[in-house]
DNA sequence: TATGAATGAGTATTCATTCAT
DNA sequence: TATGAATGAATACTCATTCAT
């Protein structure tokens, strides 16, 4: 509601032009521009460039972490979650949504010290997907394994054939149609007792 | 044999400092440096920084593509290729091999040509895997299921995985340690018929 | 009398800040936060950042001005005055009163305008101690000089040497302990008939 | 001889514009501009904007050496010695020797490791003016005093008074037409014996 | 009076690339 | 082949100043 603010318009922006162009290649004064701001006000709301990119990679985390959160209180059997991990995840990446590309993009190339960064907002959303896991074994739903070894492997699949399903080729088209029901089935084959 | 020539240590020194700090962070002036060559005899070997990438990339592809060719000479069943296919990767982090960590970097930073021409290469592998899968549907030995997509499956459960320990963290000690059998196992369990 | 207005607040952050890192380096967002004001507050007392200081310098020549007229009241002897003179200098130095500091840096980088208007009001404190050499010369306590190279010499005496009895050094430490008596002494020897 | 190198250019080119508009207000693409460079050319010989400076510092602190060397070795008297100190250093600011009016602009300003760095060198100088007060005192020419004090005194009373010199209105003018007579005078009557 | 969000020209510096030798 | 001096466009970032509230 209203119109949205500087920062936000910033934020967005940014995450567009990253996910399109990475982060290297995209200068402050492209994203001033695409944003329609002044580059004096990007720094009055960021203290740098790489601040951007953090508030773009929370965000996302935040939103991921927020569906399995929801996720768990349903208390759905585990292959149903497993299946709507899965979902969720490319259907984020069909609508387009920048922050998801960007989220796979820019693992690497920052400084260390946000790639630090980086892993332990990744290691919020392993460890919720590792509490979903760990209950299924309880339950009786999963073969016994190590639960954050398996949500490391859950991601880490899921986004890895997302990635190249990113590229816009045929490849890519077909890893989109197929890739879904084909990651959560493989998945849950492997999970279940 | 003999020294080796000037653009081999170009490509040597490359692909340490670009597995090391990341593309963009390494100037050509740290390669020149560290390759003890002068700048003017790298833009003599090579066109462009982008071009030494793409040869580091290229010569990574091609020792991945020999070991495929290797293991499928051998007629061995598909479950102990795809343990294979998972140890050769990860024994290629362990003894630290640098373009084995470039490569899971960069995937995303350079100009869209590079991105491009890097999918091309990364497909030839998929390819060969995806072949070896075929043989095995037809052997009976795995359940039917689109080569290619579980081709891509495989590549980036592995690659995601080890991406995530090569940070060098405690969770990456975890995954390096039990990586290896735990996804061949899964990848087996789902696979096979 | 009651709290002091905002200007003043400003003007005396701005002194302790420009005498600590110098004109250019003091921001005037540091002058903000330092007097406790707001940036507007400072754009509505100061018509800008030159302003300050020079406000600043003109209260400082008003203090030297005023001592220097004090001190021709009081009819003393022309040694005694520029024994006085010069320890005043050094016990302002001493006292570590921020605007000396200050009058002794930013000579020289302002903008021309300024540094003119700084010369005129160092002009005007040389000639009060010109008039007081011209009262020495017609008492016929001082050898006939032109008064103004006279005063500019005994001033250009103390504040040369009291610009390195800042460094801080053990140089420093000596030229504040032996100047203001060398100096005084060196000063008379010269100008008594 | 010959044409003078790229680096040459830049220290003078370098040395006028920090004279004319001091250091700050000096952009390092004017520079490049007055000498007829590229901006690349400049970092390829200096680190920094300040190196230029400090180059420059350094160079007229070596020139004046060599003068206060040359002298020593002469034996002339001290009264004459001091007689030609003052005189060359009103010679070299007549000449309009960028680097003297530099040399006088810039005491404060700059990083405090430059501001150190040019301590040390004005030391050197300096200690060689007290070099040549000790051996006048020992020689029964100069009253006792501490030697470097004096010197200080004497460089800085000669500096003060330029520096009021170079302003370029009426005093300036005066002080620059009666100042070396009555400074070299000033000075030996208060150092004789 | 008082605020501080917004501005954008300006800064020093970097770095892939060229080219005369 | 081999060199490295020379280039200059491009970069992230600063900061005095304005102005709507």
């Amino acid at each position: 509601m209203g119109t949205p603010g500087l920062a936000d318009r910033i934020v967005e922006a940014g995450g567009r032009l990253f996910a399109e162009q990475g982060f290297h290649a995209t200068g402050i004064r492209a994203i001033a521009q695409a944003a329609k701001v002044s580059i004096g006000s990007i720094y009055h709301y960021f203290e740098s460039k790489e601040e951007i990119l953090e508030r773009i990679v929370r965000a996302e985390i935040d939103r991921r972490r927020e569906f399995l959160e929801g996720l768990r209180k349903q208390g759905l059997p585990l292959e149903e979650q497993v299946r709507l991990i899965v979902q969720h995840h490319f259907s984020l990446l069909r609508e387009g949504r920048d922050s998801a590309r960007l989220f796979l993009r820019e693992w690497f190339d920052p400084t260390p010290e946000l790639r630090t960064k980086m892993y332990r907002l990744y290691d919020e959303v392993a460890g919720y997907i590792a509490q979903l896991i760990e209950e299924g074994i309880a339950a009786g739903e999963a073969r016994p394994c190590r639960p954050l070894v398996a949500a490391y492997t859950i991601l880490g699949l899921v986004e890895a054939v997302s990635l190249r399903a990113l590229s816009g080729d045929e490849t890519a088209a077909l890893l989109m149609e197929e890739g879904p029901r084909e990651l959560a089935e493989s998945l849950w084959l492997w999970l279940r007792r």
